[in-house]
DNA sequence: ATAATATATGAATATCTGTTCATATATTCA
DNA sequence: TGAATATATGAACAGATATTCATATATTAT
């Protein structure tokens, strides 16, 4: 198959962006709908800073949006491909 | 959406295996047919040695299948689940 | 057996990445 | 205005990762 380095750069970039466990765990509480930093850093025990810096990433990737309500800011899923996609890589890990 | 911590860290380990320009680009070269590490050096414009470290990941992940034929090994997509995750973060990188 | 070839592997290194900690920005409330 | 709260950001550090180089293993050919 034909791909452009730019093309490969920016798949690896989607990936990568998937590629780490607070990441995926991240997502997978977005599934359930839009949550706060605060309540993402909370389901995960994680810190507030570190939850915001992963959403950095996951944001300029486009896999989350971000939704400012007062001082707090919701986040949720980019689109459905994200979900499609992580739901495909399940199946992989499931053994499908 | 509950995952287990064990699913999430294969998850991660998935994704990972697909977050490295080389080894998209090996991906990539693979979709046209089985490929030996000497052909995918030559393409990538990569060391034997490097393609056989990645390989090997890619194997782990079962991403990929060796055959072995004489002092060659050739290599190809495990299945074609790999493939369709492949193309759907293509769809998500040309903005679809 | 010896040489040559294809791939694999281990150690070393340079780069990248995730978290923490301190601090900044923005918004609400008193 | 000033205190409190929610999030963001930058620097620094620790741990992970990709490549290189040297070497090992396996297979074929002479």
């Amino acid at each position: 198959m034909k791909l452009t380095e730019l093309k490969a750069i920016k798949l690896a970039e989607l990936f990568s962006a998937l590629s780490d466990t607070s990441r995926i765990r991240i997502i997978a509480m977005l599934m359930d709908g839009e949550k706060s930093v605060n309540a993402l850093a909370q389901g995960l025990g994680m810190t507030d800073s570190a939850v915001s810096h992963q959403l950095r990433g996951l944001r300029q990737m486009h896999l989350v949006r971000a939704r400012k309500a007062g001082r707090q800011v919701f986040y949720c899923l980019d689109d459905d491909h994200v979900a499609k996609l992580f739901h495909m890589g399940l199946d992989h890990v499931n053994h499908g």
